[in-house]
Order: C-alpha cells, then sequence, then structure tokens
DNA sequence: TTGTAGGCGTTATCAA
DNA sequence: TTGATAACGCCTACAA
C-alpha cells in the first residue's frame, strides 16, 4: 500500500529541469521555453501531480481578515446559533491565519444595518458574510463589494439580484412543501391549515412569500384541494394586544382548524397560546431549535420543527469564504443545507452536535 | 485584526534558549533543567501557544495503512454508502499520507468474514475500521487488535463488550421510538402495528433487537398501550414463497394493521407487497436510501425513510482514525449521527449530498 | 543539559 | 530562460 506522493522535485527530475522551473509553470508564470513547458504539462499529467496544500499554506501565511455583518442575537435569538457557528469555524481557521470581526446591527432597524454595513466596508476586509435581511437596502453595497473586489458570502436569504461568492442555506420553496406534507400526514381529511408571519415585513422578505408558496402548493395537489382551505394570517407583534385579539378571531372564522404553519422562528408564541386555551388537537409546525421552541417540542405543543441548520449556515459561509481565499479552491456558488424535520424523539442529535 | 501568531521561536526568544529547549518541555522529553522547565511553561502558558498544525504535519510525513472490513456491496446495497464515504474520505485524507485498502466481506457467510478479517490483521495495519455484523465471530479479533496495539473504530453496529477507539453511527433504541413516532402521528386511534425483520439471523443482531425494543416502548406509553397492539414478525427471504405466505398470514391474524415498520434497509420487499395488493391504507417506514427504496418512496408507498447516514459513517470513521494517527486529537468515543427523517419532500437535500 | 542544523513541499527571489 | 536558495513552523538527530 504505498502511497507515493508525486512532489515538484519528482517532475522537475523526470523531466531534467528544476523545481523552479516546474514551478513556472504550474503557476503560469510564463517564461518558460514553450517545448520545455509542453513536455513538463504532459509529466505533470502523467504522474498525476496534485499540489500539497499543506505545504502551500505553510509557506503563505498571509492572514486574511473577513467582516461577518448578522444581526443582533439580542434582538432575536435566531441569530445566536449562526453566530456561533461562525466563531466555530473562525476557531478552526484560525490556523489558517483567518480572523473574522462581527459587525451586529438591529434586524428591526434599517439605520442601524446601514451604518453597520457601511462601517464593515470602510475597514477594508478581504470577504465579508452577511444574512442580507434587508433586501433593498442591501442592494448598493453588494455593487460597492463588487467593485472593490471583495468576495462576498450570502446566508440565510437568497438574493437574486446579486452575485455572490456564494449562498448558503434552505431552499425556502421546498422548505414550504414539506412543511405542509408533515402537517398533512397527522390531519384529518377536510379541514383548515393557516399559514402564520408573525411580526414580520412581509413586502420586504422574499423568502417568507416563497415559504407559502410551498406550503400553499402542496395543499393545492389535485387529490388535496378540495379537502383542505388553506388560510393565512399576518400577526402582529406578539406582545401586543391584537395578537391575541387576531387568533380568536381566526378561530371563529375558521371553527375546523387543525393545523398551523409558522413560517419564522416564532411558534412558540402560537404555542403559548394553544397551551394556554388547551387546543390540543391542532397541530403546529415551524422553525429553529431556539430555547422556547425545544420546550414546547418536547412538551408536545409544537409537533415538528423543521431546522434550518443556522449554525452550520454560519460554519460553512465562513468555510466557502475561507476555502476561496486560502485554499484556492472552487467554490459551488449554492450550497442548499438539508432541512431536517426535528421531533421530540431526535432532538437530542441535533441539539448536541458541536 | 491582527493575527499574530505565537510560535516555538517567539516562546524560546523570551524566555532566551533555544527552539530546541523549547521543544523538549512541549513534548515532556524531560532533559531540561526544571527552573528553566518552568519558566517556559509559564511563557508558553502567558503568550497562549498553540501548535501549528500545518506545521507538524508537514514535517511528520509518514504514511499510515488502514485496513477497512467491510461488507460486500455487491450483495447488499446498503454497504455502497459507507464504501463511498470511506473512499471520499480516503481522498481528502490521501494529502497526509493516508492509505485505505478494503477487505470485503460477504454478510451472510461468517467464513468470508473470518477469512478476511485474518488478512487484514494479516496486514499490519496502523488501524482498523470495520462494521461488525458478526457479533460472536468479530470479539477474538477485538482482542487480538487489542494486543497488538491497533486502534480501530467500529460503525454500523454498536457492540458493548469492546473498547474501540470510537463506535460510528445510530443510537438504535432511539431509532425505534422515533419510528414509532413518526407511524404514530400518521395513524387512526386504534390500530395494529407490524415490526417486521426481514432475513436477519436476529439472536445474532444486537442492534436490531434494540431497535424493536424502542419501537414498543414507544407505544408502551401511559396514554398509548391500551390503543394500539405491536405484532412482531420475522419474515424468511423476500424471494421465497414463504415470505408471501407469512404477510398473507400475518394480514388475516390482524384485520386492522395500519402500519408496518421494517427494522433493515429492506422496506422495499414490503413495499412490493404493498403495492402489489394495493394496500394503499398501510403506512411504511424503513430505513436508509437505497435506489429502491427512493423509488417507494417517490411513489408514496413507503412514507418515511430513517436515515442513518450511512456515507457518514464510512467517512467519520476514517477521519476519527486519522484524527487519532496523524493529528493525535482526543477522539469522543461514541460519535452518534442525526436521524434524520425523510420524506418525498426533502428527500434531494440528502441524495445530491456529496 | 542545551543549541544547531537540516528537512518536510511549496513558493518567491535572485543570480546566472 | 533557467537554476539555486531561503523561508514558512515544527521536529529530530546530533553535536557541544
Amino acid at each position: 500500500m504505498h502511497n507515493k506522493i508525486v512532489r515538484i522535485k519528482d517532475i522537475a527530475e523526470k523531466a531534467q529541469v528544476s523545481k523552479g522551473t516546474v514551478d513556472r509553470v504550474l503557476h503560469n508564470r510564463g517564461r518558460v521555453a514553450e517545448d520545455v513547458r509542453q513536455k513538463i504539462l504532459r509529466i505533470i499529467e502523467e504522474m498525476n501531480y496534485e499540489p500539497n496544500l499543506i505545504a502551500r499554506t505553510l509557506k503563505s501565511n498571509r492572514n486574511f481578515y473577513l467582516a461577518a455583518l448578522i444581526p443582533d442575537p439580542l434582538i432575536d435569538p435566531y441569530w445566536e446559533a449562526p453566530k456561533s457557528g461562525i466563531e466555530k469555524a473562525e476557531k478552526e481557521l484560525k490556523q489558517y491565519g483567518i480572523a473574522v470581526k462581527p459587525f451586529i446591527f438591529n434586524p428591526y432597524n434599517i439605520d442601524s444595518f446601514l451604518k453597520k454595513a457601511a462601517e464593515a466596508t470602510q475597514s477594508a476586509p478581504d470577504g465579508i458574510i452577511l444574512a442580507p435581511v434587508f433586501y433593498r437596502e442591501v442592494l448598493p453595497f453588494f455593487e460597492q463589494w463588487t467593485q472593490k473586489e471583495i468576495p462576498y458570502v450570502l446566508f440565510n436569504t437568497q438574493i437574486q439580484d446579486s452575485t455572490p461568492l456564494s449562498y448558503i442555506g434552505q431552499d425556502s420553496y421546498q422548505s414550504g412543501f414539506l412543511a405542509a406534507k408533515m402537517l398533512h400526514y397527522g390531519l384529518p381529511d377536510p379541514c383548515t391549515v393557516l399559514v402564520a408571519h408573525i411580526n414580520e415585513d412581509i413586502p420586504n422578505s422574499a423568502h417568507l412569500i416563497t415559504k407559502e408558496k410551498g406550503f400553499t402548493d402542496y395543499f393545492l395537489q389535485e387529490n388535496l384541494k378540495n379537502r383542505y382551505t388553506v388560510a393565512r394570517q399576518e400577526l402582529s407583534n406578539p406582545n401586543s394586544l391584537a395578537f391575541t385579539e387576531q387568533l380568536a378571531q381566526l378561530r371563529k372564522e375558521h371553527p375546523n382548524l387543525k393545523g398551523i404553519y409558522v413560517t419564522n422562528s416564532k411558534a412558540y408564541e402560537i404555542a403559548f397560546y394553544l397551551e394556554k386555551h388547551r387546543l390540543t388537537n391542532i397541530k403546529l409546525i415551524g422553525y429553529d431549535l431556539l430555547p422556547k421552541n425545544i420546550q414546547y417540542l418536547e412538551d408536545g405543543v409544537i409537533n415538528f420543527i423543521i431546522n434550518q441548520n443556522p449554525k452550520g449556515q454560519g460554519y460553512w459561509s465562513i468555510y466557502q469564504l475561507s476555502d476561496f481565499l486560502v485554499f484556492k479552491k472552487d467554490i459551488n456558488p449554492i450550497k442548499y443545507l438539508p432541512l431536517d424535520i426535528i421531533t421530540k424523539e431526535n432532538l437530542s442529535y441535533y441539539i448536541d452536535a458541536e
């Protein structure tokens, strides 16, 4: 079982030239006689040479500084997971000279985003990762970065009119479709299901609309469309009185309501309501393993959580950028993460995973 | 954002000694004056030194040869995935001097296993990974390997009476429990569910018994035990006539049979039967994304597949061993992989994942 | 007990 | 147009 690794030196010997010449061929630095070049290329091919990344990175111990533009986890706890994924990746990649600086903005405040995005740009990073939650506002920054040739990676929210190095995240349409399937699987035959958007600026949130589309399309399938009614509702701030009233109103309008789909990570708000009113026969499905969601999942109030692997999103974003900058690998422009279905019974595998 | 990496040289300078001395302290090779040792240790602590793994691996360009003892994918297609995971890991780790040689045995033939295991041992590998499907027969090999100080990693099947470097795989009990939950979620209230073992030597397959236990325990929960009946059946070779007869017999005995749980990757055999007899009201759940299972999942005959990430099992097994041998990391003795729930709707994310 | 010199594979510089 | 050489950080053999 020899694992004879081919080195530049081996190629040089075989071609009867020096390492330097081979190197120049490998990196297209010119200044090599054409016939020699051809010969070397052939030998490289023949011996099936692959550069030793270890040695390469050891040599080029450049430092890279990345900016991470993310919403404040203290304001919306969902963002804790991406942040910790970013930190995990940073730790692993510190060896390779990667350093990440977070720029944290308020996800409910456009000015805060503009300010932090400007700061991040100002700091002249070698790369940027961000969750572009404000569609309109982020576009001009994309232009700036493209101009300055700063590669950027998007996660969480996909934006069509842009050319990021890569997008990491979910397939929103399929996500809604899957949610519908999971609800449907446990539902009695004719009944009403609800798509609930909680406290979101829907027109500026393309991904939530896409989720809703996936969900409703599921119930529009030929064999289902006459048996299920899909209602929709944009619910206001859960702390307001209006929230409870809207729900009460909905139940009046749809007495046969048997399933609720919450399009963001706030299913716990509905769970709280269901538990309070002892509505045990309404199935509930939502997103993301926040502590409050986990609690309700364990108590059986939330039936399923779809996990978008938010930690992985942060983690892989940093990795994509590093693979590009440090290792010069080819980067896949889209990396969809699996849509994990989580119940009380397989929960632990998703929480413990470091 | 300086990423000032502390090197041995830095420490040596600060301590006014040479790099060699610092190195001896770092590796506890003794032969260092005690006061100097203390001083250096303090400085290491202070400067918060961490060795550069890149440089370390570049230096120690030892080659490691691993033996992979796995069942023949041509005989049971389940094993294709672990094999490809192993190959993927080997490819990535080739850089680090890892080479893997497969020893492939017939999973239905004990002699074949004994022969290949002996061969693998004979080849004096630096490490072994294996799927120990024959409980009794593998134990003596564990002893040999321990004696020879060859580290070994188990995957797929956990074996209590052994001290592998690590076990990679599923939590069988929880897996059965989850399967029960998924079936139950879509079932009408009083009915019968079946645990089906297909073509397995049950007494010698501890993990299948554990799965069954998890499954039955779910339906023994306080609020369920009077409403559901759990039947069990060991089915013979699906190609035999007996197989069909056994199923017909079962349906006679349990007219209210509404759900079937197949404990291994052969759900497609039941699916074939269900489709043939147009038994669309029986839910079916099984394991593993084999092409035939995928087909029936897409057709809606199989409702859910639980994925044990077999590719990941092979992949991580090699990685655990390499982390131990090459990088000298601490190895976690158990790595449970997530129990992924797969439906038609999220299938693609699990197939495409390279 | 301590220091020095060389090498792992790649790359950049400089001299030929 | 080429070849030789040094450096990245760590490790080891050998010399002092």
